[in-house]
DNA sequence: CGAAAAGTTAACCGGATGGTTGAATATGCC
DNA sequence: GGCATATTCAACCATCCGGTTAACTTTTCG
């Protein structure tokens, strides 16, 4: 199952990582904060947020011993152009919604300039 | 993972699943019709279609000994909810969602004359 | 330095998934 | 009746998934 599209919808199947979705709308989060709701270990979220951002959903920044995780567009775009293609149901404005997200994302947390647009996950030490 | 949007975004993570649902876009088939494109054995086709009849995107109406396969448009909307309530960044047209189905399943089950408004061919997924 | 904090990784477990083959159940047809 | 067609069901298998706990790395700070 590698193609992005089946990641994406895969990443998206699970109420929690939604609920992770939902909460990194807000803001950029430290990892140890998106776990503080959940009634689940660490490394659970650590394996949520891994699977999120393999579906190119999060990506995710070390920033001293903090990982900083962030929304990215991308895939959710994708998955968004699959529903328009599917059904033409969806007058999907995909300029809307690069501002929406650009808005949403302009976080003070990062505010490297690289993050404008840097489509690489993984940057953790491994 | 018994919440519907769940079995929705899961039905959708496969791209053999995701076929079958452009193929049911064109028109409603009978299950062997739909498996007739896929090198796997009909046994996996229906046990797909019955992953996509639980996530309610597809329901089957038997007639005489063969099962008429047709899209819900029930599932998709939630989906479709769903990614609104997110990033408010599909200002989904439900009203026209409902319109464009109507039109699309309308077709009686041997009314072929489905193609007289043609939708543009859509991307598979995968 | 050494301990605490932030995360990941590894090993493990039970249950779901995606596929197979073969048998079973309806239904249609001669 | 009897056979072919259409489809599911059952058993089985390998793999993946979501969770756990324990150990490990990296970084911060007294």
């Amino acid at each position: 199952m590698t193609d992005q599209l089946s990641l994406v919808f895969a990443a998206l199947a699970d109420p929690t990582r939604r609920a992770i979705l939902t909460m990194l709308l807000e803001d950029d989060m430290a990892v140890t904060d998106v776990a503080a709701p959940f009634d689940m270990s660490l490394a659970a979220i650590s394996k949520h947020l891994g699977v999120l951002a393999d579906a190119g959903l999060v990506t995710r920044e070390k920033r001293g011993r903090v990982i900083w995780c962030k929304l990215d567009p991308d895939a959710l775009k994708s998955a968004s152009v699959w529903m328009q293609g599917f059904g033409q149901f969806e007058p999907v404005d995909l300029d809307a919604f690069e501002r929406f997200l650009d808005d949403h994302l302009r976080t003070d947390i990062l505010d490297d300039d690289a993050s404008a647009h840097s489509p690489s996950p993984n940057i953790l030490g491994g």
